[in-house]
RNA sequence: GGGCGAUUAGCUCAGCGGGAGAGCGCUCCGUUCACACCGGAGAGGUCACUGGUUCGAUCCCAGUAUCGCCCACCA
């Protein structure tokens, strides 16, 4: 009989193709519900999994393919342990990227005083809407963003439960995180306050200290010339514009300098500012004295705070100069500046100290790290403004301790990670901003008393019903008042801003483990995310379970690494080399994908590498014909006869060791290590092993049985090892002749293996697989065919080792085509396979 | 300025106190009765550098250099 009609007897496809899988699993999955979370689990029996939700403000990249594919292997191979996984999925669709998409895709802006305009078109770029139509834009554009999201990770076989899809605008997530910060607020964690903030002039929104970040930009130290008592005073800053909000001078303390110096008088504006010393001034730092601005940077504020010093704002939210002169400074020299941008005044006070001759010298060019919002185009200015705050031991020890605390409970892969968490807590100087300025986010749910002058009452707090929520302030309105007293004296006035996107993303296992089955998940096993928002995400979930349970949200957290071109380079779209997800999907398979994303082990970079892909989509297809060759031979019906030969036993023995090896990594969180340990096994599978017992399984009586058997066990178990790395691949074979899902089969286990082949000896496999490489190498060294008969070949090497060969001679001897192998013992330490020809 | 990580074959990476490894690429050979999205064989390295500990160091310690990332109150 030929391969061809065992084939074909067998019901196997003659040329089994990764090409489609994709497609029919995925629906058949979907259908059959084979990712479905069992609600009616116990805690005890549940692994579940607080999957991050990518932020809706684009496309899906390869980093997220990468990370997304680790946690997957994850979630199946916890799924075939036997837990109930609870694997769900949700969209981050507010907060400013989104709203800074919609800005850039439809070319509007939003313009919070326009009314609601139902039949909005747009008709010219730049156009402003009103916040209604804005907020619509936001909701129109994420659902098609995440139509496309859904896609992929359908595509890319995550096995998450799509039933429990949440998104972070929708009314279950605006519900909760408003109850969060409710709770927040009943226990005096959360407050409002008015304070020098970090403002986004170009979002005009506060931004809160964990989404700064550094940028290297050109600027000048200005040498300035105040005027003191005994003759003039050299002050370089890099903010000359800054002079009129001027409030103070400071040295350090001790400096010899300045230490008789009590007050200065400010050039051109001439107002009297007072001289302090102060422990942050840096001696050796421009002149060795500071001028003290309201506000130039966070050092101001900490010398305003520490030194009680005056309040002279000049910046008004928008960037510019505002139109009243602050206390102090006259009129006359203030007007020229107000109206303008922070760039025009600074030369038109520079053009100013010139002609005042309170310039000295030219400005001296230097390269300096500015504030920015991590997202935005501007550096930030800082504005006195009244913002929302939650406690986050930036200012209470107490409370910073029992974060640290949970910080070194928590299990990190890698381990090392868990320095991030520490130095970002112990490096916190404030509690949490969580306010901001802006509009598709979740509302503060609060109102305001207003007075009979038609001011607002902070202390006042409207509160609504929590079996209301969510609620929008700007068109509901509080317990017990009606619409005709928004906004009037006497009568109340929503809190317009909404929330930081952190403050309810922050929420998410709260949040995907809504209702009945809080008690099921809660906490979680599994935080896997990028290492990037340690100080945001990773840091709030911590928070907000602390503040609202006191315990950790999840056990263990795993921080995946960067995806980086060949250069070395982080990824990124102006770089140019970006490869698109789905097309690589489509072209090369999602197991591919899967293989090459796999290879890469949390929290270490890895480089983007088609080659590696390609490798992915060889095993796949490896795994497809060496399945189809082993079940053609009339494995699946061995699948219970004994394994009685020593080869036999030894395979499986080896592949015994294999389990445990990858089984052990996978509890370690090294899904990488236990892909490594079962690909190698894999090839030694097909290479020596199928290729030794090929000629005996082909023929009749007990040994072909028990080829035919271990050949049906060896593959029952790879498939199942091989289902969290290539889960179409190993489905479709599966398919071939087992029932059921391999996703939802047991993971394999030693005992299996050893239970069906006891006693076996794996060194054996590998002493059949030497003499068959020996007998390669004679017939390569000879440019024969591996095919090429052998008529004598002499086995050489110590006794025993010559004992274990006769015990696999017969399958050597077919596989390697030797007529006659003579055993001579004793003649090298080594064995030797001397093949004539 | 502080912290974390990395530096091993041309490339991508494992290893981590006694033998230097894998895959890709490369060279040669073979093959079309599982697999051309194929098989077999082979060549390739003072394990960044300098000291130290040790019988013995790629591995441990100290320092240096380079790269990457995180953090920082950067007049």
């Amino acid at each position: 009989m030929t391969d061809t009609e065992r084939t074909a007897r067998a019901g196997l496809p003659e040329r089994p193709s990764l090409d489609g899988l994709e497609v029919k699993w995925a629906r058949r999955w979907q259908e059959e519900g084979t990712y479905t979370f069992d609600r009616s689990q116990e805690r005890a029996d549940v692994y579940a999994i607080d999957t991050p939700p990518p932020t809706v403000s684009g496309e899906l990249h390869m980093g997220h393919v990468f990370s997304y594919t680790h946690t997957d292997t994850v979630a199946r191979f916890q799924r075939m342990r036997g837990k109930h996984v609870f694997y769900p999925i949700g969209w981050d669709d507010n907060g400013l990227p989104t709203e800074r998409r919609v800005q850039n895709v439809y070319g509007v802006r939003p313009d919070p005083s326009l009314p609601y305009d139902p039949a909005w078109t747009k008709t010219k770029d730049q156009e402003l809407v009103s916040r209604r139509n804005f907020i619509e834009l936001c909701r129109t554009l994420m659902a098609e963003d995440e139509e496309a999201f859904e896609a992929l990770w359908r595509r890319l076989g995550l096995s998450v439960d799509w039933s429990l899809k949440y998104a972070t605008i929708g009314d279950r997530a605006r519900a909760i995180s408003q109850r969060a910060f409710l709770d927040n607020l009943a226990r005096g964690e959360a407050y409002t306050a008015e304070a020098p903030t970090l403002w986004d002039v170009g979002f005009r929104t506060a931004v809160a200290q964990a989404e700064l970040e550094d940028r290297d930009r050109p600027g000048a130290y200005y040498k300035l010339r105040f005027h003191g008592p005994d003759g003039p005073v050299e002050v370089d800053t890099t903010r000359p514009e800054l002079l009129p909000a001027c409030v103070a001078l400071v040295y350090h303390p001790g400096d010899e300098r300045y230490k008789n110096l009590k007050e200065v008088r400010t050039p051109f504006f001439d107002v009297t500012v007072p001289v302090y010393e102060h422990h942050l001034a840096a001696p050796d730092k421009g002149t060795g004295i500071a001028m003290v601005c309201t506000f130039g940077d966070i050092t101001d504020v900490a010398w305003w705070r520490d030194l009680d010093l005056d309040t002279r704002v000049v910046l008004g939210r928008d960037g510019r100069f505002l139109p009243d002169r602050p206390d102090g400074v006259s009129e006359a020299a203030y007007e020229q500046f107000a109206g303008l941008t922070v760039n025009a005044a600074r030369r038109e006070i520079v053009r100013i100290l010139r002609e005042t001759d309170d310039l000295i010298g030219e400005p001296r060019p230097i390269t300096h790290p500015v504030k920015f919002y991590e997202r935005g185009d501007s550096p930030l200015e800082i504005v006195t403004s009244r913002q929302w705050f939650i406690r986050n031991g930036g200012r209470d020890a107490e409370l910073r301790e029992k974060l640290l605390a949970r910080g070194r409970e928590l299990r990190w892969i890698p381990e090392h990670m868990r320095h991030r968490y520490e130095h970002w807590v112990n490096g916190l100087t404030g509690d949490w901003l969580i306010s901001r300025q802006r509009f598709s986010g979740v509302q503060i749910p609060v109102w305001y008393r207003l007075d009979n002058a038609g001011e607002p009452d902070h202390d006042q707090l409207l509160i609504p019903d929590m079996s209301t929520l969510p609620v929008d302030p700007l068109s509901e309105c509080p317990p017990g008042f009606d619409e005709s007293q928004r906004d009037v004296p006497g009568g109340f006035a929503a809190d317009p801003d909404v929330m930081d996107t952190w403050a309810t993303s922050s929420l998410t296992p709260q949040i995907a483990g809504d209702g009945e089955l809080f008690a099921r998940v809660f906490p979680m096993d599994l935080r896997p995310q990028g290492q990037e928002i340690i100080r945001t995400w990773l840091f709030s979930t911590v928070l907000r379970a602390e503040l609202e349970f006191g315990e950790l949200p999840w056990h263990t957290t795993v921080q995946s690494g960067w995806i980086l071109d060949p250069d070395r380079k982080k990824m990124s779209k102006a770089k140019g080399n970006v490869v698109t997800p789905m097309a690589l999907l489509e072209q090369s398979g999602a197991d591919a994908v899967r293989y090459w994303a796999a290879s890469g082990r949390p929290g270490t970079d890895i480089a983007y590498d088609p080659a590696q892909i390609k490798v992915g989509r060889r095993l796949a297809t490896k795994l497809l014909n060496a399945s189809k060759f082993a079940l053609g031979l009339g494995a699946a019906e061995a699948l219970r006869q004994p394994v009685s030969e020593p080869l036999d036993r030894a395979m499986l023995a080896r592949l015994a060791e294999v389990v445990t090896e990858a089984t052990a990594a996978f509890d370690a969180y090294n899904h990488t290590d236990a892909l490594q340990a079962t690909e190698a096994f894999f090839w030694t599978f097909c290479d020596d092993y199928i290729e030794l017992v090929k000629e005996r399984a082909y023929a009749q009586g007990p040994p072909a049985e028990s080829a035919k058997a271990a050949l049906a066990g060896g593959l029952s178990v790879l498939l199942r090892l091989f289902a969290p790395f290539l889960p179409y691949a190993t489905e479709e074979v599966w398919s071939w002749w087992r029932y059921g899902s391999v996703h939802r089969s047991t993971w394999p286990t030693p005992y299996e293996l050893t239970r069906v082949a006891p006693e076996g000896d794996p060194a054996l496999l590998d002493l059949a697989g030497e003499a068959l490489r020996q007998v390669r190498r004679a017939k390569s060294d000879r440019k024969l065919s591996m095919k090429a008969d052998v008529p004598l070949a002499e086995a050489l090497g110590p006794a025993e080792v010559l004992a274990k060969l006769a015990l696999v001679e017969g399958d050597v001897k077919a596989a390697g085509r030797i007529a006659r192998l003579d055993r001579l013992p004793g003649r090298t330490p080594e064995l030797v396979i001397a093949s004539a020809f």
